[in-house]
DNA sequence: CGCCGACTTGACACCAATCAAGATAAGTGG
DNA sequence: CCACTTATCTTGATTGGTGTCAAGTCGGCG
């Protein structure tokens, strides 16, 4: 790693807030939970007093690893980030990205149970665990929509423990292009172009396969119209509406 | 379903409470979270006070269905229950087992989003969400709780999408079949004995796999003598040492 | 423009899904 | 409690999807 790939820029005072989002207790879309329902600009200004803001200059940073002394909770501001386990054979797991307004860093016995990278540039802001503790003792509400932010995330492993479950790797790819479809910070809509700015490992490490495997999912795909390769990370979504039935079958409850 | 299979068999009063157990924030083992401190008995008689118990007579009945309208979260006493999700073509995957004084049932818009059934006759405590909501408010304490048990599950969920996505069938089935060893309530130490419970159907359906795949991972795992098979539910662990290795390696965070 | 790493594609071996049939267990009623 | 009935389980055979090795191509970066 380079030096200054990582920069404290600041520590955040009142009116530069993190942007943490949530929705009340049990509600919550798994995709709109993120944008809907900010928190209140005073608690937003509470927890600016404790945050720190760090600016990784470029993708495949480490945050912090697996069995590290966990002493942070983290925040998405801009950027995206991943995050993955390891076995001892070497094996990875990618288990979630995480965008703007995520939260993550969530230790067991005082140590980090996953390694967080950046899969980006990314802005992070970064919470003492002791003063966060504090200040949730203090601040019921902002309590509530921590609670609420792990129960999305649940929900969201569980959608990915059903794609694993069940779906042969052209579904769970669609379902991974979907995803990141909706995010307009890589998705231009006008153009329908989407910058992955993932390599095929990475994409096989969080579908559970091997780079290979993906490389011929996207070829599939591209067979039946659904994208284009532009570059091997930029591509066009030519048929949004087959993908996303491709996505939605299982995302949505049977009401 | 036969008339008589759930039971009201009381309003819980105080002095009578659930169960519902939970570590200090950032801490709790996967397994052992479950029965380590307790909530104070102040706590206990709170929840206790607005929770209604359930009985359940035999395996296979449901608690709730996904999409139904969401107005409790469940807590197991004894017996257990599978978590699963549907989708239109009718596969299933279960998505967790709840023990003893684990909680569920997620909802997301007022929907539950799972399915839970007994696995087992079980012993079920209600709270009405709404009283929840309110009793939450007043204590903090309690919220900490269930915060603790949301982030518990969602590791025990990254944890089951690390085995869907880099495991075999036979360590898959190994680790389902350590997890069980976990649980006096069917497995009986001096025996070895394990009483599963469980269909191969329902297994498959947990491990993302078919119940014929199920039948010849037990039939490896007997040739390679880590377990014997009594009847097709009741198993005889024989080697307890390797079947903790396979699953204890990728478990435990590399520290 | 050239090099290096990432991506793609083919070939092959292996694991998994499915169909089918026979064996075994569990549930039912006498 | 036993016999019968039904469902579950096990195993074999076959097909299809996936993991892996290898080689060639392409794109991004200096």
């Amino acid at each position: 790693m380079k030096v200054n790939d990582v920069k404290v820029i600041r520590r955040a005072g009142p009116g530069k807030g993190p942007v943490v989002r949530a929705r009340p207790f049990d509600a919550g879309a798994d995709r709109r939970s993120r944008i809907d329902n900010l928190l209140s600009s005073e608690e937003q200004a509470k927890l600016a007093s404790i945050a720190t803001v760090l600016e990784y200059k470029r993708a495949g940073i480490a945050i912090f690893s697996q069995g590290e002394d966990a002493h942070f909770l983290y925040a998405v501001d801009k950027g995206f980030v991943k995050s993955s386990r390891h076995d001892e054979e070497g094996h990875r797991q990618i288990l979630a990205f995480m965008w703007h307004g995520d939260l993550f860093g969530i230790a067991e016995h005082g140590h980090y149970v996953n390694t967080a990278e950046t899969a980006s540039p990314a802005t992070i802001y970064r919470f003492p665990l002791q003063r966060l503790r504090r200040l949730l003792n203090a601040e019921p509400q902002l309590q509530i929509h921590l609670l609420t932010k792990a129960l999305h995330d649940l929900r969201l492993a569980q959608r990915q423990i059903v794609a694993l479950g069940q779906f042969h790797i052209y579904r769970r790819l669609a379902s991974l292009v979907f995803d990141f479809s909706q995010h307009p910070e890589i998705y231009d809509a006008k153009t329908h172009r989407l910058a992955l700015s993932l390599s095929r490992t990475d994409i096989a490490d969080y579908l559970g396969t091997s780079p290979e495997l993906v490389a011929r999912a996207f070829s599939l795909l591209e067979r039946d119209g659904i994208l284009r390769r532009l570059t091997p990370r930029i591509i066009e979504i030519a048929d949004a509406q087959q993908l996303a039935e491709l996505q939605q079958k299982w995302t949505r409850n049977g009401q």
